[in-house]
DNA sequence: TAAAAATACTCCATAGGTATTTTAT
DNA sequence: ATAAAATACCTATGGAGTATTTTTA
């Protein structure tokens, strides 16, 4: 059975001809008698009764025309969702994601995906770096936003990199930083510190500079939601270093640079060799758009 | 796109490997990659990544491959349901009958074929002759069971003749005529008779055997259903002249021969040319046996 | 290095074409 | 008599095979 003469035979069914059918389907009309013939030869069945001038279906051939109906359109959604992929009008995309990665290059690249694609579909998984790494050697995400990775793993990920950001003092503004211009590390030995949890990567991140520059304030509070912690500083609870596109300067929050200044290098990583779909592709594309500007 | 194609990408994808899909399906290695192949090329997607030693499918693979399983599946059960009917596991009749369809000849024939496939469905329609001819006709109808045919009807139509039945005039165990061992229509001119409407040919082919014989008796009611006519004449509210098997001998009913004995002509009816449903060939089949016997 | 997929090329089965015959109205 | 389906026959596409090469773990 083939869906050549599948198809053959609901033409001619519908047009209750042959011959018309043959003229619709652009083929001899010879071509359509074989085909309707031997479809009907290899199920034992006659389907169409030729016997009257027009062409009618059998008692059977009405069952078998129906359940075919339904198959060949089964085929063309089918063929149509191929075609949806293909042309980026749906799809589904896995991205995994930290706490902090509502930083301004991400969300601008995730705005700018969703403007250009808004037929795809994306799904946010919020873990921690190790399990976003183990999570997509599994298959389980197509792209992670992760930061400063280390050269290990750059090896066996493709890393497109975001633009960097700065870090900043964040602290209240009646608090007394809020009035300087800039701070050392070594400064803040003596303030308070609300940071996220220690799982978190930018946390991770923060403690490798401390200890470089050998100072290590207080930690008094330990959040796992940037929000949370926000508010916190802006009722003076404690202070925190965040990346400048996290601190509004508009509301009860300064951000006071440091010095030196201290970068965090958000990129975007996906597994090597991995067949991206079309989705995938088209967010590679941007990413790596993104990263060379 | 081809079902070959659709059947060797599933054998693919379940088995993980073009080899294996091979033996499996009893072609050669190479036939199953061109397939694949070609399919892959007419849909402009990739379905299977053969990057890693392990074939998998992609994300439009995934895809694809669950639409495909659905056809494949409704393909098998029409074939399956093409099989039953074929082996007469499945089927429809619809059978058109008159109120006197009841006799013994038509009831017979229909008890056997239930026994015989007991998985045809069979829908009996109730008209009257001209309206069964019609439905017949306009193939609405497989058979009708009618009682002797016009000339002009039976050239339009296939007629198998079922056994005769003989009628027999019916009346209450306590009337008088119930004592004869014969009667002939003459004699009958003074009863008052309980006959069927006039729409229905029975009715019709008992007037026509009056008139020939020079009587008419008069008709005091007119019943649509046997049943009812048939208790009526056992409580003594008229005779009537029915088939010899509708007439239960044990009850307060007498049947009593005519002189000369007048006999009932039932018979299968079918449209001549019209093409059979296996359903209607076994029927056929059985019918014409039941003919001969 | 071994197993699996891709490639090269050969063959033949068959889909489809043209020309013609048969059939039904 | 005419329109439509079936038949006959021919051509060429492409599916399947064998043999071989390439690739991956």
């Amino acid at each position: 059975m083939e869906l050549r003469q599948l198809e053959y035979f609901l033409m001619v069914s519908d047009l209750a001809s042959f011959t018309r059918a043959a003229e619709r389907l652009y083929v001899s009309q010879p071509a359509v008698t074989n085909a309707v013939r031997s479809l009907e030869e290899e199920l034992g069945i006659q389907l169409l009764d030729r016997s009257q001038r027009k062409v009618t279906l059998t008692a059977e051939g009405k069952i078998f025309h129906r359940h075919i109906q339904n198959i060949m359109q089964g085929i063309s959604t089918t063929l149509n969702e191929i075609n949806d992929l293909k042309s980026h009008n749906r799809g589904h995309l896995v991205i995994g994601v930290t706490p902090l990665a509502g930083i301004a290059s991400t969300s601008r690249l995730l705005a700018e995906f969703r403007a250009a694609y808004p037929n795809i579909n994306i799904c946010f998984a919020e873990h921690d770096v190790g399990q976003l790494l183990e999570l997509l050697h599994a298959d389980k995400l197509d792209f992670a936003f992760v930061f400063d990775l280390t050269e290990q793993e750059r090896t066996r990920l493709n890393e497109l990199p975001l633009p960097r950001e700065e870090l900043m003092v964040c602290c209240a503004r009646r608090h007394a930083l809020s009035r300087r211009n800039s701070i050392t590390l070594a400064e803040l030995t003596e303030e308070s510190f609300i940071l996220m949890e220690s799982t978190c990567l930018f946390r991770q991140i923060l403690v490798k500079h401390f200890e470089e520059a050998d100072s290590m304030p207080p930690v008094c509070m330990e959040i796992a939601q940037v929000q949370l912690l926000k508010s916190l500083v802006a009722e003076n609870a404690g202070i925190s270093i965040l990346p400048e596109s996290l601190i509004e300067h508009d509301g009860n929050l300064s951000a006071v640079p440091l010095t030196p200044s201290i970068y965090l290098h958000p990129s975007v990583v996906y597994k090597t060799d991995k067949l991206l779909s079309h989705a995938a592709q088209a967010f590679e594309e941007m990413a790596r758009k993104g990263a060379q500007s």
